[in-house]
DNA sequence: TGTCCTCCTTCTCCGACGGTACGGACGTGC
DNA sequence: GCACGTCCGTACCGTCGGAGAAGGAGGACA
């Protein structure tokens, strides 16, 4: 039996959900709220297996209210929170799947539509609304892909000057890096001179440049 | 009326599918094709809505005839590629959408989700598998964002100091950003130390660091 | 209107770190 | 032996960055 809570402030919504829910064997509307507040104190209380949510609502919108349920416990026994609309704008989306939720569908979606996405997301699985899904896509494959093979001449470079390379992007001046690498200062100099002439830069901070370009070290670790 | 192209290297798929196809009164098979090239050269001359497309086919596999398929032609009137594999590797479905797919389903799906699939596909909405979507939002979610409101205190630069930085990010020297802003080089050594107090920095090359960190400027642009 | 404040702009002086050039040591592996 | 990578040194110079000062443009406010 799966346990639905239901969030939204139009007490109209909440009841026609309801009603449709209801009339499946394996679902169990366990509780309602109309606002993002309640919701997150129903839920501690009744713990649902999916939350519906709305994202406009008083005190506490809906995606407040996902950020707080999913912080709330460990992946394993959380409540799953489908998002459910009525606008399908860009932010809105990318917000919610930040905020941890398992799904997003629009309002005027079919019946049917709605109790599989209950079904789906309470097993765990996500599902989202075709045209979301179509931008989602289209937003993942603008991305670069975090796994490209360093196409740079970083090649060149030796062990230690990879290492060194890596140290500058982080930051580091000469006397640090020879520090942490236990050698002379001077020696870390020539390991750098040697990077600067290889790559063809100027600076060391050009050098982090092109570590970051060239996915020697990543942004956001 | 929605035209189908299937592309499949086993005899038995293509006949399974496209009898299963066939049934509804708004899909017509167009043909259909045992590998990557013949699929390729197939929609060329068919002009389907929509490709049901394997991934492990021999000659030129499903993932490399969607990129030629979309790289064909516009936007605007190109066959909707529907992956359809046995696997849910993350590798595919990642490189599947990369290479332009519409959506991904595995070869278990229910039949009903089949047809629905290649009707919303054949719409230019996308859909994936529930678990695929899952993923995707993970995926998704961990990424860093490209719109953030850069948390880090780079609030507190001031508009130009904002733009050396960005410049300095560049790998630009006091000169070469002296000139491109037209300014005196004295000028930006002012900007410069500003950054680096406001910032507590040290080096410029830690201004490297920071503007990637915090997003000011990403890698691969 | 005058005053205050922020931002952008320019300047001088100077020490420190960074980068270049050259040379030379030692060890490993082909 | 030779190549290569790693290590260390001396010497020189330039750019960078810190400290301090100051004027002009423009918005905010009374």
């Amino acid at each position: 039996m799966i346990r639905v809570l239901i969030a939204d402030d139009q007490a109209m919504v909440r009841q026609g959900f309801g009603a449709l829910l209801a009339a499946q064997p394996d679902l169990l509307v366990v509780g309602d709220a109309a606002n993002g507040a309640e919701a997150v104190t129903a839920a501690r209380r009744l713990d649902p297996d999916v939350v519906l949510m709305d994202i406009r609502m008083p005190v506490l919108d809906g995606l407040a209210a996902t950020r707080q349920l999913v912080g709330d416990r460990p992946e394993s026994d959380r409540p799953r929170v489908l998002i459910l609309t009525t606008f399908d704008l860009d932010d809105y989306v990318y917000e919610a799947l930040r905020a941890g939720a398992s799904g997003f569908l629009l309002k005027d979606a079919p019946a049917a539509d709605l109790v599989h996405a209950v079904r789906v997301v309470a097993a765990g699985d996500a599902l989202l609304a075709p045209a979301v899904t179509r931008r989602l896509i289209a937003e993942f494959a603008a991305r670069p892909g975090r796994d490209r093979p360093r196409p740079t001449s970083l090649a060149g470079l030796t062990p230690r000057e990879t290492e060194v390379l890596r140290l500058i992007a982080r930051g580091r001046s000469n006397g640090e890096i020879a520090a942490e690498l236990v050698v002379a200062e001077q020696t870390v100099k020539t390991h750098v001179g040697r990077i600067l002439s290889k790559l063809d830069l100027r600076d060391r901070a050009q050098a982090v440049v092109v570590a970051y370009e060239s996915g020697l070290v990543t942004a956001g670790d």
